[in-house]
This record gives C-alpha cells, structure tokens and sequence, in this order.
DNA sequence: TACTTTCTAGAATAGGATTCTAAATGCCAA
DNA sequence: TTGGCATTTAGAATCCTATTCTAGAAAGTA
C-alpha cells in the first residue's frame, strides 16, 4: 500500500471517529469544525480538504454506517436456511450491529432527517433503493413458496424490524432497562407472527 | 379576553406557522431566523421575546404537537371497550394524527433528536414519563384481566406501535406508495397478535 | 532532480444567531 | 384622562463559526 494513501486514510479516519465523539456528545448541529479539528489533529483545510463540509463529514459516517450493517445483515440472511432463519437473521443481525456500536447507531438514527435534506440526499436514496431491493430478493422466494404472507412489499420492513428498531432506538435513549440482546427471540417471535405463514 | 394577551397569543400563533413551514421547506438547522421573521412578519426581537432562540420555537412546536396528539389518544383509548379496541385506539389515533397534520409529523420526527440534546430535555423528558405513564394505565387492567399478554412493560410500546410508526415514517418520507389509512387494520391486527391473549 | 498532484495550514471572509437598547403598546390605579 | 409599570416590538450591533482562499509541504512520477 503506498504511503500516501495510507497516511491519507489514517487522516480521514482519525477525523471520522473525531467527528462521531464530537457529534456523540454534543450532538450534529452544536459540534464545530474546530472541535473535530482539535479531537483529530487535523486542521480545518485538511478536513474541508477531505470532506467538503461538516455535513460531508457526517454524511461519509452515516453511508459507511449504513453499508457495514448492511453487509453483515445481508450474510446473515444469505445463509439462513428457512424462511424463519431470514427473518431471524435481519432482526438479529440489527441487534447486533446496534448494541456493538452505539454510538454509530444513535448517530444515524439522530441524523437521517439531516442526511435527507443534504445535498447527498439523491445519492442516499439510491444507495438505500439498492438495499431494499435486496431485501425484496432475500423475501421473494420464501412468499412464493407460501412460507411468508403475501403482502404488499412496503409493509414487510414495518411488520418485521418496526418493533425491534423502535426498542432499539429506546435502547439507545436510555429509555429501557434492558438490553435489546435480551429480547431476540420476542423480536423474532413477533415478526414471524406478523409476516410469517403458519 | 383581554387584548393584549390575544395579541401576544396571534404573534406567538403566526411564529409557529411561519416557522413550521420553513422547517418543512429547508429543514431545522437551514431555516434563518430571518425566514421565520418573513414569514410571520414578526421582529428578530419578538421571536426572542417569546421564544428564546431558534431552537425554542422548535421545541414550542414539538411539544404541542406532542400533547395534541396524546390527548386525542388518551380520549379514543379510554372510551375503548376491551383490551383490543385500547390497541386499536393506540394504532388509529397515531395514524389519523399523522396523516391529518403530515408536516407537523415529518417535523417532529425530524428533530426528536435536536430536542433531546437542547436545554428543554429535561423537561421533554419529563412530559414524556407523564404520557408513558398514563399509557401503562390505560393497558394495566387488560394484562391483569388476562387480555394483554404479560412483558417487561418497556416491549408494549414497540410492539404495539413499532410497525405503523415505522410504515408512517417511511410514507412522510414518501418512500410508500399507499397511505397508512389503508392499512389500518392490518396493524391492528399486528398489534394484536404481538401482545393479545386469545 | 524537476515537475505534478495531493494534502495541510491557518488567516481572511461571510453569513446568520443572538444580544442589546430604545421605543411602542397595553394595562391599571388614581 | 393621565401617569407609571409591564409587556412587546424593532432593528442595529455583536459575536461566533462555517466556509473559502492562498501558500506551502509532502508524496508520487519520470
């Protein structure tokens, strides 16, 4: 790996997670440049250099959030075995994803009306277009086989993640005493009554 | 009514709209104090007279949204007859609140996060433990009777609402084709599953 | 080594939130 | 009706911070 790069990459990442404490603490609007200049060394040119603006910034943080839970739910769900297994995995995988990380998770649920009205909205939109299309191709087959109601395709995320993101989300405001890890199988369970055909 | 305070009340009233439509047009942090002034045809000094800041009128406008809301759910759910017209009424009364007043909802969903971070948390917060509280009221007696399935209380909320506040979102955000209207019973029915006894 | 591209620094600029002072308006008591 | 007090409004002045800009350093290339 050439040196340039490398030392390029370290900068942008250093000023990423800098960006995530800063805006973890004092939330997207209240943190300065300056603050993710002084937490990540960098100076305001290399972080204008690297990113474009502050909501550039938020914004790489909330796509590469986006793009790592998905990969690890789209595994997950390729490898299940049965229709319940899919359904398993995209609940479990969201658990996990969110109670390893946070503070990454609470940022992008805090941040995705932002996200929405910024000038990468366009470009956000069709990256989460090509995700629900995946979705779509992991549910398919099993609704064709008769294992998963046929239903109107838009009220399969409601019906299957609404109330594990909706906990979740509690979770990570501090409104609930325990951990979403504790609830999988109610999760699991629920979904699978709401969707599944048994 | 003595005049001045309706005055006062028109001006507070003019400032609310106005600023509700900027932030619908431009997002919290792109509206100006200045747009809001335009809109109104208030002063910069009278929106802080009677707000305080930029955020303040943002939280004006949150909290009542919230208070409305809940308190025409509060009167539907506890004119309801059993345990599954509380669910019903849970479900119905977000849906028409929502669908009835689609910027206000899209606004409040936006910047829940914003609130939670501004000086008002607290007392947010607060107001917020009040209605979970007259919620765990209202659905106490049903799991007692043995209606309502038996959970840690913090699951009924996602459960029960989970589903139809994601759809809504998803459908402000115009990412649904159909309204949540048309899907009313299907959430119910949801709902009813997750945490009915029957 | 000379030349090009990428990256970093930090000072200068610009825009907008907030503050401040003065004036207008409304209320009340004499 | 008037004078005094509290509330409300105006809008200019201030301050903070995102963004831009210019110069120079570092890295890559031949």
């Amino acid at each position: 790996m050439p040196k340039r790069q490398s030392r390029s990459n370290d900068r942008r990442r250093d000023i990423l997670q800098a960006a995530l404490r800063a805006f973890t603490e004092h939330g997207l609007s209240a943190t300065t440049v300056e603050m993710i200049c002084e937490g990540s060394g960098a100076s305001v040119g290399s972080v204008y250099h690297h990113f474009g603006n502050k909501i550039g910034v938020a914004t790489a943080l909330y796509q590469q959030g986006l793009e790592e839970h998905f990969d690890a739910l789209h595994a997950r769900a390729t490898a299940a075995e049965d229709a319940r297994g899919v359904i398993a995995a995209l609940i479990e995988s969201f658990i996990d994803w969110t109670t390893e990380n946070p503070d990454w998770a609470r940022f992008i649920f805090a941040v995705r009306a932002d996200m929405m009205q910024s000038e990468a909205a366009e470009k956000l939109t069709a990256a989460n277009k090509e995700r629900v299309k995946a979705l779509r191709d992991l549910l398919a087959p099993h609704v064709e086989q008769g294992h998963i109601r046929q239903l109107p395709f838009e009220l399969y995320q409601p019906l299957i993640h609404g109330p594990v993101l909706t906990y979740v989300r509690a979770w990570l405001a501090g409104r609930t005493a325990s951990a979403p890890t504790e609830h999988r199988e109610t999760f699991v369970q629920a979904a699978w009554r709401a969707v599944g055909n048994e």
